[in-house]
DNA sequence: CCTCAATCTTGAAACGATTCATTGTTACGA
DNA sequence: TCGTAACAATGAATCGTTTCAAGATTGAGG
């Protein structure tokens, strides 16, 4: 059975089929009575519209493209959410692509969301790739930069402050009288590290006698954070960082097992811990976790709202949001 | 600058329409010569073919939907991310809506799928809603059930078998030597909760002197773990159960929380916990958990195979998937 | 040089909705 | 009864592709 077309509810109805249309569009303009008719032939016929057919006609989508670095990532999952949510308001619809840090990946959905002809693309690039993001706006399709501020301004942007973040959970830990103060890392590469770690020096210079090192992980997850904890717990103890502040959560709950598994080091009493995302565990892990709080649903909204905003005035300038983060102090540093 | 369409090339190149279109889709259909000019023409000009009006002509899109109760539970993002390649494999993309365990947002990701003329559409339904996805089907958009077996074959399914699981969790327990087993359970109008434990009531009485207790949480959360945690640490040591198997992976961090907090029980000598879901954190908890393992990934595969497979033989009856589980033994179960 | 087959290319029809200028209808005041 | 304004309904054109029957071109064999 072939679905019901808008030529056969004309037919069924016995009116035109740009009345049904207008049924469906602008139902004021009908007469009451037609309108009741049409509908009526609607439901008996089980018609849907054919959204394709309205996009071809109206020359754009309304589906908006979203690339995320990792959906597992609760940071990104949260953030998908709250732009789905927001788009939904505006009758839009998102539709996810995963990258998986992969360029290749990121690419492909590129080129799959331009064909598409979405409204808009957010991205959280993998890396920078100006280039073809470029020629996606020069062709009509707009671009909105997540989790990564835009370089020349040439897109509109959403993105945290990183480095501010690393400076008030460093300036925390040196609030609460630590000075020995080690940074968690993951990799270099990241953009979002590099930037924390430059806001924890800054803490750091403005202290004298304050001292950072950094303790190289070598991934983002609580494995590796398990690893950095048990070097440390071997170390002399004149040798501890008394404050620690990790690249994010998974460190510092990685971490945070090592210390307290073998009861020898008391959080925070001896190590003050700090991570980064408050991410769901972190307010109930064995310690509650002081960490820096990005707002993921107001980047999520802000990111369709900055989209929006080109799509309505195309010929604005593009607009960068950088949002500050949020130190949550909880038990891990003394609360 | 309006993007350019397939007759602005066939224009550049001399040639027609029919021409392009053939390089586009059969380019061994086309002479070489004809073909190495069209496609300067596409390059010079930057076209990009309009999937929309493609898909008009085509019938239907190269999409498909998928609807799932939460995108932040890593068991749902796991599945999305297996779901989204293996439909990639295929040529196709997958729209994802996301429910929150909220009827009116899942009938509202319905219709626009179906107005959107996707292939298939992937539910995880929030209720039973036969009737709404009947009608789907009646229409030829083919449904696919995930992680909820269909009632009555109506439709294509993949799940897991619950109960099954429930019961060699359980089992595990009752083969170290526990007897006094007790389930935390999560709200019973989940079935998956009733399944674990029917699966737990099971086990318990092939097993003569086993005794099982039922502990409610509010919620699938760490926080309600604790709570149950909590409670069990202020009972008379006789009463305690020395079994513990929680709905899910979340309660069982939590319980695990309260309990080691205090040192005043130790885990697995006096009580041995097995969780469900084995997220990423089960392995990497203060005491590796032990849980029952769903094979996300393989469910997300399946779920398009077994779309692909009613899209390519539109007549074949629906068909039914269960996976069974797998128990991944861990420090918590004495290991 | 002609024929025939093989190979390429053409261009109009179709997909299903929206748009809008045009035509048709109604009703009311003069 | 007529003129006209206000309101309804019409239906052809349009969006950008794909499809496919029909026409054009090429080359080999006689």
């Amino acid at each position: 059975m072939r679905t019901a077309s808008i030529k056969d509810v004309a037919n069924h109805a016995g009116v035109a089929v740009g009345t049904v249309s207008n049924v469906l569009n602008y139902p004021e303009r009908v007469a009451s009575k037609t309108r009741e008719r049409v509908q009526a032939s609607i439901a008996e016929l089980g018609f849907v519209r054919n959204d394709v057919a309205r996009q071809l006609r109206a020359g754009h989508s309304r589906t908006i493209g979203l690339v995320v670095l990792d959906i597992g990532n609760p940071f990104f999952s949260s953030l998908a959410r709250a732009a789905e949510d927001a788009a939904a308001e505006g009758g839009n619809a998102v539709v996810l692509g995963n990258s998986g840090h992969d360029a290749g990946r990121e690419l492909h959905y590129i080129d799959l969301f331009e064909e598409q002809r979405v409204q808009g693309v957010l991205i959280s690039p993998v890396a920078e790739n100006s280039k073809r993001l470029a020629a996606l706006t020069a062709r009509g399709t707009k671009v909105v930069l997540v989790d990564s501020p835009s370089s020349e301004d040439e897109f509109s942007s959403v993105s945290v402050d990183d480095v501010s973040g690393g400076y008030m959970a460093t300036k925390h830990l040196l609030d609460i009288g630590r000075r020995r103060i080690a940074f968690v890392a993951g990799p270099q590469q990241f953009h979002q590290v590099a930037d924390r770690l430059s806001g924890a020096m800054r803490a750091v210079a403005e202290v004298p006698g304050a001292t950072l090192e950094v303790l190289q992980a070598a991934d983002l997850t609580v494995l590796a954070g398990r690893g950095v904890g048990d070097a440390l717990v071997e170390r002399e103890r004149s040798l501890l960082p008394d404050g620690l502040f990790c690249a994010n959560d998974l460190l510092a709950l990685g971490v945070m097992q090592s210390l307290t598994m073998l009861h020898t080091l008391r959080i925070p009493e001896d190590v003050a811990l700090v991570g980064y995302d408050d991410i769901d565990f972190a307010a109930s892990a064995v310690v509650p976790l002081t960490s820096v709080r990005q707002p993921t649903t107001l980047i999520g909204r802000t990111a369709i709202e900055l989209l929006t905003e080109q799509l309505e005035s195309p010929s604005a300038a593009p607009r960068s949001v950088v949002f500050k983060p949020e130190l949550v102090v909880r038990a891990s540093t003394g609360s």
